[in-house]
DNA sequence: ATGAAAGCGCTAACAC
DNA sequence: GTGTTAGCGCTTTCAT
């Protein structure tokens, strides 16, 4: 290991001089500099960097922490906060909690405010405040991709309107007269998705639709349960014509259910979700759906992650929205034909 | 910012005794223990771990480089590697190189011995051993699913054999009587998948299948690609009844290709894919594949720089082989009907 | 313009 | 059993 003595050494200054050279911060002459960066390049020398996050009191990372980084939803925002931060000169730590209370908190025990000046945390099941309060002298917390940007929450958040977009997903079927439409959301009844559901509901109440509360089943967020679920509400009740996922990948499971039963979308059944995953444009029959801006998202939590490093008790705007969701119409819902 | 000191003081104690009785290490009676641990709760003290990295000479965590964490089979790599980093207390950081040089040089000379133990690297196209030259006096490094068991690297690895997997996506197709058969290469041609493509065509060049030569892509390795190649392939031969493609992602762009033509998937065209990633399976139709060992390769990959870690100087059996690939037969091949 | 020296919070010899 | 002390490699006042 090479070392700043080293360097030093060599260049016949010392080890003030070599950091102040490296960081262009302090004075020293042009022949100083020349030397110093000879040095360097001679020795190959690279800074520590866990030694200089200790002398300079905080590390060059911050985390990400995600339910699963296998549900590709999370991938496409990871990708997009790992780029703010590496702008922004840090590295990002993914850490996958797998909703488990234990993992969370011992994630967020073991890295907040030491290994990583501050934390992403991205929707999930657990109780982030209840591991906020516990974890004490907490280094900063956003929470990204908050559900309903008029409920703020105790922590700093970036907030989607989720709300909005099962309200926009209710009414585009609405529009093309589908009536009997069931739902599937991707979480408990109570769950992350609750607000996206509420929306879908809310638009139907308003358009008079009735009765269509036993058509909802609620699963995790993967094709596979979006798959359980549509067979279940389609056979539970055949007349459905639609049905709302409040997400992409159990819509796209429904889509293959629908399929595997033999019947046709979107000429026998509509499918729409949220989110817009790269998946819902590449999948056959490509999947209409709310689009959401995940990389804003993104871009927005490490920003107001940074201002929340340096301003420690920065309280007040601690809220930011992201821009509105979106219809994007491809090729899972149609005309109600039945 | 609560110290070890301000532990020991509380406990009437020194850091070390402290410090010993955090990490069960040295001797202690048990009542000073009681004092410490109430310490250490009343304060809600939790240890800083770039201090400690530091004064340990090493770093927590590890460090997997991917191209993009948004190809959905990193994930899944990356979840397995998580885990089994975590099982040995270790933190994972994400690095996305984006196949960019220059950001995988950047990454190598910042984290590697400093901010992490070690290096992980998921198959890229870029020149790892170069980077790895340029890195000086590297921290250990092994690269991950490594395409050819038979053709040990430089570096330290674990392999999977793609050429034998090239070969039994071949003996699958011809056993179902397919003669013309198209491949689409998730690589460049001397990239990444030319292993695949090798053991592909070995089979077939045993076979006395000729003339197939031309009916080959490169493209990159996503549901995009593969779409764009398949519609190409199958332009410009129609009589192709087959396509072999050595990635899921541009496998299932095949089959979407072939669907948005008009050609039944498999009674028209029958299509393979290598890897078996989860949407392979949750896919309509869902796919036909050689499934690869992503997760045990993971724990190889993560056992074996461990050892390097330990020992430095480790320069045998230094090349892990993963179980070997197998078939998984689903929905996208069927007899040649044509 | 450069050097000396005191830490950052922790671990690890070694002494008592 | 517990305390003392010297670092880990770097940054950062403060002298000079």
């Amino acid at each position: 290991m090479t070392t700043l003595l080293d360097v030093a050494r060599l260049a016949d200054v010392t080890t003030a001089t070599v950091s102040n050279v490296l960081r262009d911060r302090g004075r020293f002459s042009a022949r100083t500099r020349a030397r110093v960066l000879e040095a360097v390049a001679q020795l190959q020398y690279r800074p520590h960097l866990t030694a200089r996050a200790l002398a300079e009191g905080r590390p060059p990372t911050i985390a990400l922490m995600v339910s699963s980084i296998a549900n590709p939803f999370y991938p496409e925002f990871a990708l997009a906060a790992e780029r703010a931060a590496r702008r922004d000169g840090y590295f990002l730590i993914i850490c996958n909690t797998n909703d488990d209370a234990d993992v969370g908190q011992a994630y967020f025990d073991q890295i907040g405010g030491t290994l990583s000046e501050g934390i992403l945390i991205m929707n999930s099941a657990l109780d982030v405040d209840a591991l906020y309060r516990g974890h004490g002298d907490g280094s900063p917390v956003v929470l990204c991709m908050w559900e309903r940007p008029d409920r703020a929450p105790t922590l700093p958040c970036v907030a989607v309107d989720f709300f909005l977009a099962g309200r926009l997903a209710a009414a585009h079927l609405l529009e093309l007269g589908h009536r009997r439409i069931g739902a599937i959301v991707g979480s408990a009844r109570h769950g992350i998705h609750a607000a996206r559901y509420e929306g879908f509901c809310q638009t139907l109440r308003e358009a008079d639709i009735a009765g269509f509360a036993d058509d909802v089943r609620f699963t995790d967020d993967s094709i596979q349960g979006g798959h359980g679920a549509a067979q279940s509400l389609l056979r539970a009740n055949p007349a459905l014509t639609a049905i709302f996922a409040t997400n992409d990948l159990p819509a796209l499971g429904a889509v293959y259910a629908a399929l595997d039963m033999g019947r046709a979308v979107p000429d026998a059944l509509s499918v729409i979700g949220i989110t817009d995953i790269r998946l819902a444009r590449e999948s056959r029959p490509a999947l209409t759906t709310i689009a959401v801006p995940t990389a804003a998202a993104a871009d927005l939590a490490v920003a107001l992650l940074r201002e929340l490093i340096r301003d420690a008790d920065m309280t007040d705007s601690t809220l930011r929205v992201a821009p509105a969701p979106r219809l994007v119409q491809r090729d899972t819902t149609g005309i109600r034909r039945a």
